[in-house]
Parts: C-alpha cells; structure tokens; sequence
DNA sequence: AGCACGATTAACT
DNA sequence: GTTAATCGTGCTC
C-alpha cells in the first residue's frame, strides 16, 4: 500500500491565510500507537495570525502555553479550553511570528470504526464536525503540542488530497469570538468547503 | 492564593 | 433559541 506524499515544511512556512485555504483537502493522518492509520480530509480550517491579531492567543505575548506558536512552521499547536476540550492547530510562517491554521472539521476517510468507539454514541455525521470532536476523534490532546508534523518520526500529519477549487471554497468570520474587538472579530479568516463538494467527496469515501 | 474566562459541545426549551 | 459542564491559563492581589 502506497500512500500520498506528506504536506513539507515549506507548504506551513506561507502566509496563514494562504495555508488556512489550500488546507482544505488535504489529509489529517494520525498513525496510532496500535498501528491504526486514521484519516479525515480537512474541510473547514481558520487563520490566528500574529499577536496584533485580537483574536489570536499570541495577542497576550509569548506564554508557557501558546509558546509553540512562535517556533517553526510545520508543528502542532494543542492547547486546552473550556475545562475539557483540546484544539488542534498547524503553526505556519517563519519562526519567532506567531501564526496558525486552527482545523475545525475534517471528514472521516480511514480508521471510521476507531473513531466511532472515541465518540461513542455520536452518528457518523457528528464525528469530526468541530474543533474538539476531531481531537476526541484523533486522539489528539496535550502530547501532540509541538509535535514535528514534518519530522522523519512524525506521526501526526498531512497527507497530499484533492486540489479544491475556489467555487467549491466558502470564506467568513471566525467562530466563537464573541468577546472580540472588531476589526478582527469580523475578519473573513475561515475557511470551507462547500456542502455540496464536501458531500460529493464523501460519496467518494463511500464508494 | 484567588479569580474570571475561554478559537466548544451537548442537552436543553 | 439558551445554558451547564469543567479546569488550565493568565492576570490581579
């Protein structure tokens, strides 16, 4: 079994709105302590760039916490909220700036039966469909922040997708900053797939 | 040492 | 539509 070339490191190393929208499509790949390979292919991704950006966490300054955001491009920044949710996060530009690509769905394509049992009692539909259920879904949590998606031992990753064409691409304000200044409340730093394309895509998976 | 709150979710009305 | 759950984090005292 071959499998797609993994996302390099130069792909993070471009401007966060840029990798925020060609995010989508590609592959989220956790391959498991067990040997399982789960896959979901990204279809809603948001921008958090720079700590002038008042929405972002590097807003506060560098911190124990939100520190993985200002090293290299290409590794995970995971962090906990809400006394019990974990997000997952793609650090991106140059090291010392301080931006990521939070992933907030994904759509299951490998290892469905692995995810089913983290999120018992969910339909299929409400796996991966928000920013913690696909972290409960992975498995993804604490010991993944700073994790090298690039490195030679990487086992949290992205996998090379479908290209996704601007029509099939939906743009507008980042979720859940109700507390938030404008200009930056509003900005249209997220980023989907259609309805449409993400349902012919997982007729694909079906299939 | 104490406190307010959050890049959410699930279960309500 | 509203709200409780639940606790690490960063700020204030």
């Amino acid at each position: 079994m071959k499998y797609a070339p993994r996302l390099p490191r130069k792909f993070y190393r471009q401007d966060t709105l840029h990798v925020a929208r060609h995010i989508l499509g590609q592959r989220l790949v956790h391959l498991e302590a067990g040997g399982e390979r789960l896959v979901g292919i990204i279809s809603e991704a948001e921008a958090y760039v720079g700590s002038e950006d008042l929405a972002c966490h590097a807003r506060v300054g560098r911190t124990q916490r939100n520190a993985t955001m200002w090293g290299e491009a290409g590794h995970a920044y995971v962090y906990f909220t809400y006394g019990m949710h974990w997000m997952l996060n793609l650090v991106t530009e140059r090291a010392g700036y301080p931006a990521a690509v939070l992933l907030r769905a994904v759509i299951p394509a490998e290892g469905v039966e692995r995810m089913r049992k983290r999120r018992v009692g969910r339909p299929d539909a409400q796996l991966t469909d928000g920013p913690a259920k696909l972290c409960q879904a992975f498995g993804v949590d604490r010991q993944f922040d700073g994790h090298d998606l690039c490195g030679p031992a990487a086992v949290l990753f992205i996998e090379r997708g479908v290209m996704i064409t601007d029509q099939s691409v939906t743009s507008g304000p980042r979720v859940g900053l109700n507390t938030v200044a404008e200009p930056w409340k509003s900005m249209p730093w997220r980023f989907c797939i259609t309805r449409s394309f993400a349902k012919q895509l997982q007729e694909e998976i079906g299939s």
